[in-house]
DNA sequence: GAGGTCATGTAACAGGTTACATGATTGA
DNA sequence: TCAATCATGTAACCTGTTACATGACCTC
């Protein structure tokens, strides 16, 4: 039920097509709501039968036609009631944590190897993520963009976001050290003791 | 596909019924996982019927009959060669804060309510997390347990799940303290300030 | 000429959600 | 007596995932 409001609320940017869409959730919305190309695709689809969006076809020279969608004042006012009720508490779905969880009777250098591809796909979202920032501030500092921006749900929930991936990076982190910890714990087992 | 593996990786705390696994879950594992009673009582008839968990019935005075799952040697292999596999990306799934990215366009005032609420609800779990660490630590102090403990993986997890929700706390009031500085705006330039 | 981008879609299946049903026991 | 706990389950529906298909363009 929440994918709808997530593409009402990404098409309060403008105009986008199912593509453009697709890209923006790989970007940003997929932060606090992850969809696919198809997902999209079928809730357009839905959302321009039930009037919340508008459609419009773009005929294009040496690319295949696309379809706009934006946004009609009833979805806009659907996703204004939608803001004012109460939320569902967060549904985590972190398939690297139930490796983690069963480490201890699995692969443990297996599971730490995720965990170390986990620290890199976190600098590659931050880094990302930076680069949102600085295209949502436009040229107003943070706090005169907070105090007087526009639109300051999409700087919340990229600072979210951004606070999300940093924390998966001292996790990480912390992680990799209490394992490493523990095998040279072993070696010194087996070895006979450096200390 | 994960939830299989989730449930595999929870009955490594041992034998536990669908009632003990829905509230283990509501306790713990639904910070990487989440999963409602139906989703395990029907994950495990078919774990069952894959030799992946043995059950048992017990029979019950005063109580209803229950079933008894425990990880059968099958079913801890498959486990394992899970851990060694690539995991996929985490996908978030966050109504609030799809209603936060909208706030602009919708009722900033119960999103800010909602915010509110998610900062109890953090409060609440993370008290909870802080008894459920106790209990993994044992009489071990954290270094001892982290280098000799059993079982490292669901305190990790664990550190995680804290680690979320204290920042989920820390972005609730943030989130809070910018919101409240626009209405201070808005009210200023109404009244004529007072700065 | 291979692989990536633009742009959409179908079909089949797997997984998740919600509502409902049962029924005894225990504690406020 | 009301609600919660223990304990399981069915059925219907809605969402999400995966594989596949099309086809022209652009860059290496």
């Amino acid at each position: 039920m929440s994918l709808k409001y997530a593409v009402l609320a990404a098409l309060l940017e403008g105009e986008a097509s199912g593509y453009d869409l697709a890209k923006i959730f790989d970007v940003s919305v997929s932060n606090f709501w992850a969809a696919t190309p198809q997902q999209l695709y079928r809730e357009l689809e839905r959302l321009t039968d039930d009037g919340l969006v508008q459609a419009r076809l773009v005929a294009q020279e040496r690319r295949p036609n696309k379809r706009m969608f934006t946004l009609s004042p009833t979805g806009r006012q659907d996703l204004a009631e939608f803001t004012a009720r109460q939320p569902k508490p967060t549904a985590a779905r972190d398939e690297l944590m139930v490796k983690v969880q069963a480490l201890d009777a699995g692969d443990p250098t297996a599971v730490r190897a995720h965990i170390e591809e986990r620290i890199q796909w976190a600098h590659g979202k931050l880094a990302r993520y930076e680069r949102v920032r600085a295209h949502l501030l436009g040229d107003l500092d943070e706090d005169t963009f907070l105090r007087e921006g526009e639109r300051v749900g999409p700087y919340l929930t990229l600072l979210r976001g951004i606070s999300f991936e940093e924390e998966n990076l001292r996790w990480g982190e912390r992680a990799l050290r209490i394992l490493d910890g523990r095998t040279a714990t072993t070696d010194r087992e087996r070895h006979g003791g450096t200390a």
